[in-house]
DNA sequence: CGTTTGACTACGC
DNA sequence: CGCGTAGCCAAAC
C-alpha cells in the first residue's frame, strides 16, 4: 500500500481528508502525517508500518483537488512535517501555496518554511472525531513556553 | 509490457 | 541535525 488507490475505499478516504482540511483556519496549518494519525488503518494493517504509508494517501488527496473544488478545499494548508512545501519548487502550483501561505500569515519575508510550533493545528473538536471513530491527531503545536529559546546558553 | 515515480514519514546512523 | 532507506502499490510513461 504506498498509493490511496490500493485502499479498501480510495473515495471514502478522499472525502474524509477534504472535510478535515476544510477545517483548517487561515492562520495555521496542518501536515500530512497529522492528517494521516487521525485515519484508523484498515483491518489487518500494522499500525506501525500505516503511520509510515499513510502520510503519502493524504499527499494522493490534496493532489486530487481539482481547481473546481479548490474554493472550498484550504489544500494550501496542508504541508509536510518539516514545515515545508512538499510540491515540486519550480512549479506554478508551489508558487501560489507560498503566495496563499504569505496571505495566510504563516509565513513571513522570504521564509521558505513555516513554524510548525507556532502555527501548527490543534485538529477538529474532540466530539467531531469521536463521531466519526477517528482518533486525535498527533500535536503540532508547542504551548508558548515549550518554544525553542535560540538564544538560552548565553 | 517493464520501469519509473511519487503533495511523506519514522528510524537508524 | 542531515542523509539514506524502507514501505512494496498503481498509474503514467
Amino acid at each position: 500500500m504506498a498509493n490511496i488507490a490500493a485502499l479498501p475505499d480510495p473515495q471514502a478516504y478522499m472525502a474524509l481528508v477534504w472535510d478535515i482540511v476544510r477545517m483548517v483556519p487561515a492562520g495555521q496549518v496542518t501536515t500530512f502525517g497529522q492528517i494521516a494519525s487521525m485515519i484508523p488503518p484498515p483491518p489487518g494493517v500494522d499500525e506501525r508500518d500505516y503511520a509510515r504509508l499513510a502520510p503519502r494517501f493524504v499527499g494522493d488527496a490534496m493532489n486530487a483537488v481539482s481547481w473546481k473544488d479548490e474554493a472550498t478545499v484550504p489544500w494550501h494548508r496542508v504541508i509536510n512535517g518539516k514545515g515545508e512545501i512538499s510540491l515540486p519548487p519550480d512549479t506554478k502550483a508551489a508558487a501560489l501555496q507560498r503566495a496563499r501561505l504569505r496571505d495566510d500569515g504563516v509565513m513571513e519575508g522570504d521564509m521558505e518554511s513555516v513554524d510548525l510550533g507556532r502555527f501548527g493545528w490543534e485538529g477538529p473538536p474532540a466530539d467531531w472525531l469521536a463521531a466519526r471513530g477517528l482518533h486525535s491527531p498527533k500535536p503540532l503545536r508547542r504551548p508558548p513556553d515549550e518554544r525553542p529559546q535560540q538564544m538560552a546558553l548565553f
